[in-house]
DNA sequence: GTATGTGCAAATCATTTGCATTCTC
DNA sequence: GAGAATGCAAATGATTTGCACATAC
């Protein structure tokens, strides 16, 4: 935990972000939150700690943390763009019920080979991928 | 093409929706553009032909067209999404580059099949997906 | 002390919606 | 002729930005 903290401070340095108690509660916040998450939910979620910050703060966060590895733009749902810690567990993909919306996911190791295979026939090198399905999940086909 | 007109008169009867020429002139349109397109080109391709239609009815004709499966959305690009034809060529997936923005279409069968092959294990039926490989192009790595 | 970050309110910009008018069937 | 579609202008909602004040280093 506190060797994340240190990353994400180091991060800040090498970056010239000042450390300000705004960015390490976003930062921290972050780390709790176990799935995917929006700016607006970030948001909410560090207000239900008394803890004062503007959304603004947050949105001009986002590119950094990104930038930084420390989270990846998810899926976007409706108009609401979704993110996830890319620390948590390994990489997966989504599966989306197009009847109750429900997001499952799930991870296919073979289909990450593919995609290389893939992009090396057009000499392209691969930073990370989004994979959505599209579909009805057991309850609704 | 004729074919494909009266496949679109027919979805329209189908769904008591009524045959104007503003939905026939986006329909068309939409036939001759050969690659993704956002509703405001789509826009601006019409108004050029000088026919005169609103944005606000290709918005509202959009999700018919994706329900009757005519068109699908391809990728979002900032804040923009794009769609394309599904009667073109058969499916493919991209490749986008994250420094100049290009987008590469690609194909791979094979990874169709895992994804088949990852659904059936959640029992999920595979409507559509969409896939997204960002990294960084030819010129550009 | 200076440059950077913050909060706030106003601006953006794609998309949606209300409503009076105009069409299709 | 009735109900649906259109165009327009105004509303929406997520994100961005300008600016005065506050803070980190």
């Amino acid at each position: 935990m506190i060797q994340k903290l240190n990353k994400f401070k180091e991060f800040c340095k090498k970056n010239n972000l000042k450390i300000t108690k705004e960015r390490l509660s976003v930062y921290k916040m972050i780390q709790s939150v176990h799935h995917h998450f929006s700016v607006e939910e970030l948001y909410s979620e560090i207000k239900k700690q008394n803890i004062n910050i503007s959304i603004s703060s947050i949105y001009r966060l986002i590119p950094y943390l990104i930038k930084g590895g420390f989270i990846k733009e998810s899926y976007i749902e409706n108009r609401n763009v979704y993110y996830e810690n890319t620390s948590g567990n390994s990489h997966h993909d989504h599966f989306k019920c197009m009847k109750c919306g429900k997001i499952i996911e799930f991870c296919e190791e073979a289909i990450e080979v593919l995609q290389e295979h893939a992009a090396n026939k057009y000499n392209f090198k691969i930073v990370n991928h989004q994979l959505t399905i599209n579909g009805l999940c057991s309850n609704c086909k």
